[in-house]
DNA sequence: CGGCCGACCTGCGGGC
DNA sequence: TGCCCGCAGGTCGGCC
C-alpha cells in the first residue's frame, strides 16, 4: 500500500502527535526486514525532534541520531494514547510519554533502522543514489525528460525504479501513465518532449489527488488515527482489468512487467 | 553499470 | 465446504 502519498499521510499524521516526546522503552516483535542496528536500550531517553520523509522512508529524528522507518508492502504506523495489547502483526513499539507509536506489518517487508546520521553507511545504502522528490521544485520537466532519454527500458519500469523520481509505486505509475496517455511498455528514450511534459504534470497531479484522498487503502492501510484512505475508489486503470475505460469504454488491459501487473487502456495510451 | 530475476513473508480471493 | 494456487502497495542482492 505505501507509496509516497500513504507515507506522507502517515508523516503528517504522526509528526504533531510525537514530536517533543521522549522514548521511555522499545518493544520488538518478530524480525522485520533488517535488524534495528542498535540495542533497544540505546533509544531510551532520546527525544523526538522532527519527522521527515525521503522517498518512501520516514525519518524520525531524535536528539541523537534518527530512526528510519519503511512500511514495506503491508505496514502502517499508528499512535495510541491508550494502546491495546500488541497483536501478532505488531512488530515494533516506541513507548513514549503519552502513548505508543506502533508499527503494524503483516508481511514484515518493512523496517526500522537506527542511524547515527545521514552520513552513516546504512543511510547511504538506503537513501543514496535515488531520484528527486516528485512534489519538490527539483522535479522539473527537464529533469524528467533527461531521465527518460538516458534509459532504454520501458517507461513504467524506469519510473518504478526511482532512479529519476522517487515515491511513485505500482498504483500511481499506472495512473500517471494513463493521465499522460502513454503506453506503459513504451521505451523511455522514445518519449518526446510534449509527452514528457504531460507525464510530469500527471505524476504531480495523481500524487496530489491521492494525498487529498488520504492515500489508497487496498487492504488495511490506515493513517495514524486508524482512518482509511479512499483513493482506490478513484483509480482510472489500477485494479480495473476488463472494466470499461472511464474515457472511451474500451476494456482495461493488464500485462506483466518485471513480475508486476500493469494496467492500461490500449485505446487511450499509445 | 544497466537490466533482469528471485527472494523475503503473510493473507486472501478465485477456481476447481 | 475446503484446498491449492496465484497474486498483493517494495526493493535489495546476485547474476549476466
Amino acid at each position: 500500500m505505501p507509496e509516497l502519498p500513504e507515507v506522507e499521510v502517515t508523516r503528517r499524521g504522526v509528526e504533531p502527535l510525537i514530536v517533543g516526546q521522549t522514548i521511555r522503552a522499545v518493544r520488538l516483535g518478530k524480525p522485520l526486514r533488517w535488524p534495528l542496528q542498535c540495542v533497544p536500550e540505546a533509544l531510551t531517553g532520546r527525544r523526538i525532534t522532527a519527522v521527515d520523509r525521503r522517498a518512501k522512508y520516514l525519518l524520525v529524528h531524535l536528539d541523537t541520531g534518527m530512526l528510519l522507518v519503511h512500511l514495506g508492502m503491508s505496514g502502517s504506523l499508528r499512535f495510541w494514547s491508550e494502546p491495546p495489547d500488541p497483536g501478532v502483526h505488531d512488530h515494533f513499539d516506541l513507548l513514549l510519554d503519552h502513548g505508543v507509536l506502533r508499527l503494524h506489518d503483516p508481511r514484515r517487508f518493512g523496517a526500522v533502522v537506527w542511524l547515527d546520521s545521514l552520513e552513516a553507511p546504512w543511510a547511504r545504502k538506503l537513501l543514496g543514489g535515488w531520484g528527486v522528490e516528485p512534489l519538490s521544485a527539483d522535479f522539473t520537466p527537464a529533469v524528467l525528460l533527461q531521465g527518460l532519454r538516458n534509459s532504454r527500458t520501458s517507461v513504467k519500469e524506469l519510473l518504478l525504479s526511482g532512479s529519476v523520481v522517487v515515491g511513485v509505486g505500482n498504483i500511481y505509475v499506472c495512473e500517471a501513465l494513463f493521465m499522460a496517455g502513454i503506453r506503459p511498455t513504451r521505451r523511455a528514450d522514445r518519449i518526446g518532449a510534449a509527452k514528457a511534459l504531460r507525464l510530469h504534470s500527471a505524476i504531480q497531479d495523481v500524487l496530489q489527488k491521492a494525498l487529498v484522498a488520504g492515500g489508497s487503502s487496498l487492504r488495511d492501510f490506515a493513517g495514524v488515527d486508524g482512518a482509511a484512505g479512499h483513493f482506490q475508489t478513484q483509480t482510472q486503470v489500477y485494479g480495473r482489468a476488463g472494466a470499461p475505460c472511464r474515457i472511451c469504454g474500451t476494456p482495461i488491459s493488464v500485462v506483466r512487467q518485471a513480475q508486476r501487473s500493469t494496467y492500461f487502456c490500449r485505446c487511450c495510451q499509445r
